[in-house]
DNA sequence: AAGCATAACAACCGCCGATCA
DNA sequence: GTGATCGGCGGTTGTTATGCT
């Protein structure tokens, strides 16, 4: 159908922005609030899209969001998020007060991916690493090449439905009662199906699922779980056996 | 010291779903 | 029901910083 270009590009501008945009920005959204990005650049008297506005303000100039320095606990749930949702950032974000999808996305793709690909502690070549990668853990494991994540392009999904997993923790599930997520039912219809039996290798398996163990759980719907508070939970290091469904 | 290679990060692009007229 | 608009998302590109030869 054709849709228009979000803006004209004429008379734009690109690139890094100044701190004399960002103030302009800052002070607009404070005065006016979020949304209508589109009107935004003319009403504050910006010269930029209101999809690069949207983009700074997000990831920048929001109140409470943080910089770098992305400790070895959120590198970690980092991992396992990416493992359970693949490229979802935005929902990977979601978990990590402060954090921005682009800054994991980013932070993804310049060194985790190699970090799980290698599997001991990433790039053993190129440039030293810097303060903050020197206090990377090298992982006991690799968790490459396991396909058991929800790959998805661009298709939204904010349902994710766990079924049965026959997990033998159960009985300690109850505990997590505050924090458990609503049945979902039976009619309900997943949207997206991951056999993690299909996996060959138990290891990644367990590095696959590990993130739901403390779950007593027949259906879950999983984007509630997400919304829980499953950030305070202290351990997520559990053995099991299991040949679990995720859907 | 200079040039090249690579990493890190900011920003852009295009697609999609939701919403509304 | 249909098409336009908007906001949001993930992939990709461009630029800068840093390290290596």
């Amino acid at each position: 159908m054709g849709r228009s270009p979000c803006c004209s590009k004429k008379g734009l501008n690109r690139g890094a922005w100044t701190s004399q945009e960002d103030k302009i920005l800052r002070d607009y959204v404070h005065l006016h609030g979020q949304g209508k990005w589109r009107n935004l650049p003319q009403s504050a008297g910006l010269k930029r899209c209101g999809k690069s506005c949207r983009l700074r303000w997000l990831n920048y100039l929001k109140p409470g969001i943080k910089r770098g320095n992305i400790s070895t606990d959120e590198e970690e749930l980092i991992i396992r998020l990416h493992k359970l949702l693949g490229n979802r950032w935005s929902l990977i974000a979601g978990r990590l007060p402060g954090r921005t999808d682009n800054e994991i996305k980013n932070y993804w793709n310049t060194y985790l991916c190699k970090k799980v690909q290698d599997g001991v502690g990433g790039d053993s070549k190129t440039k030293a690493p810097s303060s903050q990668e020197k206090s990377h853990q090298p992982k006991p494991q690799s968790i490459l090449e396991n396909n058991n994540v929800i790959r998805t392009k661009a298709s939204k999904c904010s349902k994710l439905l766990l079924i049965d997993p026959p997990f033998p923790c159960a009985s300690s599930m109850q505990k997590q009662s505050d924090f458990m997520v609503e049945l979902i039912k039976p009619e309900a219809e997943p949207l997206l199906v991951v056999d993690i039996a299909a996996a060959n290798d138990d290891d990644e398996k367990e590095l696959s699922t590990d993130l739901l163990l403390d779950f007593d759980i027949g259906e879950i719907c999983l984007s509630d779980f997400f919304n829980s508070d499953f950030w305070e939970v202290p351990d997520f290091n559990h053995n099991i056996n299991h040949d679990d469904q995720i859907i």
